[in-house]
DNA sequence: CTGAAAGCGCTTACAG
DNA sequence: CTGAAAGCGCTTACAG
């Protein structure tokens, strides 16, 4: 008899008024505003909707407060590939710590059928983070449509975008000229892939790197087109960074050092050249950028170069909800800069 | 002109339907069903809809289709701790990809102001995925009074809520038999946090493994409570390890072997011997629990228990969305066991 | 093919 | 303190 009714159909609010007798005012009261009505209606209601096992339904909630309760983070790629970077990992944490220090949740968002666009358009999120993304993407234009806040991690910082980064050029440059005054002049770079985002255009974080890789060199007379230079490109995982390592070994010419654009790629091609016997870093030196913590668990620790994941995410979430409470102008130029420094460990061998 | 009324109110369903001299019925077919109108009026209803950068509101949308689009993962500790550890972000991997597959977002629910209860309550997701749940957890009931599908990895299975193990009593027996074949008879088992939950209910996956290593033991004529043995407890973490190794270099006589519950903590753990100057394993020898990526990246590779985090993930969250489609029955017991195996590398030596 | 209207389950001025 | 009623912006039988 408990359950004629709870049986089909989902107890509501309406119910809750009916059978405590007083009005859903009240019983949303109840819920919300406790000090706004009496003691005993309260504990009426209360008691009422505990035995019935209510709980206001959440759709119908968010729907009447106009709110979804949840940041959502815009992932590049599919989320394998991107979560197997514990750089990005790092981010998403850094997100969640705030969403979580707020009462939100944290809403990873895939392309929905390979289109990015469309998952912003039905994303259920009150802001947005996003990664790497340009001013040229067409999903920017979605997301001006749905008039959420969004700051973007790692993207080109331009008008009306709010973003995070580090110095790269300069980040990069460090790193190359590290290399370069180690004596290696037989280098190979391991890029990022392009962008394969719906419109083709590149990736500015790759592109501030390789000017800054760029300058470093032509402080040696020499520069990316050198034919002591060569440049590969990897996807951002180990298996990438494997993938990577395998060509260098097929090279006519095998660089005295590698510098990859990040730190699990790094990994990856110093485990396919310790497989193939060579010692690093002896046979050949390595280099990397982020300092994932896997970065200091491998032998040779790879030298690289430190930027704050965690922080990067903590700071764009806190200007995401600094732009929904309206705390800040969201017409003015947001644009973060953290600090990165160089972090010398073992994989760099001065010839 | 353009943005006379855009400035400040929302672009709704209505402002299209007058606009385009259409109803509000054909507008959503529009977008819903396009073939159910007629090619002129989908064709002006849609250039409308753009001239406006009309977006159907994702609030209401969701509200009256009675679906959020997303599925929760339930956090059991606060993100950042639950994401250091490799494992777990593993399993969201398998999670998202299965979300990613039928358009779903993934929910991140951290705990909401420290009660899980709440989260849940609240949370905006038509299916959950929980890590470690036990039958007698408040949250448990909770979760039932929303009617949302469920699927807990390595929680306890039980009656009504479907789940996800390996058998992680056997795995335990293997790997302490392999230890203790080994010849190591003076041994620390670093075991997992208390549950420190809502209702401080042990967790069954640390009191399975517990077993199982008392079961190998008993084989050798020695228990969890013998004098060769320690037990202590750390955090899933690469800290919570070195915590621990720094209590194990304390203790009166050091183990010849130290067992983690997690290769995160043996990795931890490791590093902090290593800083101290042992060599491993010939001064101590160590192993895991899990097979993360990193367990193969360290010096030495760790020898440890595999089990697919991602496939966990995946599993579960293919059977939450049976269970929501309805395809399968939920008063049935869904008690999936997936495979683990035994990884032998070079962190343990043969006395 | 098209539209008027009910309905989803809450919240919240507003009046009493 | 309490309640009637409007409103949030869609979807979807139903009738024409």
């Amino acid at each position: 008899m408990d359950d004629k009714k709870s049986k089909n159909k989902r107890i509501t609010i309406n119910d809750i008024a009916r059978i405590s007798g007083y009005s859903k005012t009240s019983v949303s009261f109840a819920f919300n505003e406790p000090k706004r009505i009496s003691e005993k209606a309260r504990n009426l209601i209360i008691k009422v909707a505990e035995d019935l096992g209510y709980i206001p339904d959440p759709l119908a909630r968010n729907f009447s407060l106009r709110k979804h309760h949840s940041i959502g983070i815009l992932l590049p790629q599919l989320i394998n590939s991107a979560l197997s970077n514990p750089f990005v990992a790092q981010v998403i944490q850094g997100v969640g710590s705030v969403c979580q220090k707020y009462g939100y949740t944290l809403t990873l968002i895939p392309p929905l059928n390979e289109s990015v666009s469309d998952a912003v358009r039905t994303a259920a999120v009150d802001g947005l983070i996003t990664l790497g993304m340009e001013a040229e993407m067409k999903v920017v234009n979605v997301i001006r449509q749905r008039k959420i806040p969004y700051v973007t991690i790692d993207g080109s910082p331009s008008a009306n975008m709010p973003s995070i980064n580090i110095r790269d050029r300069e980040a990069a440059k460090d790193i190359m000229k590290l290399v370069l005054d180690a004596g290696h002049r037989q280098i190979t770079i391991v890029s990022l892939p392009e962008g394969d985002d719906e419109l083709g255009v590149h990736d500015s974080v790759t592109w501030f790197r390789m000017e800054g890789y760029n300058e470093a060199l032509a402080e040696c007379s020499m520069c990316l087109e050198s034919t002591e230079i060569t440049i590969l490109t990897a996807e951002c995982s180990i298996d990438g960074g494997k993938k990577a390592g395998a060509a260098i070994l097929k090279e006519f010419s095998r660089p005295t050092a590698v510098i990859c654009m990040s730190d699990i790629i790094a990994i990856g091609c110093q485990q396919e050249f310790q497989a193939a016997g060579l010692i690093i870093p002896n046979d050949i030196s390595m280099v990397g950028f982020d300092n994932i913590i896997e970065s200091a668990m491998v032998t040779p620790a790879l030298t690289t170069v430190d930027q704050p994941g965690g922080e990067k995410g903590r700071q764009a979430t806190e200007l995401v909800f600094q732009l929904i409470r309206g705390e800040v102008d969201d017409a003015a130029h947001h644009h973060i800069i953290v600090p990165y420094r160089i972090i010398q460990r073992q994989s760099l061998k001065t010839l």
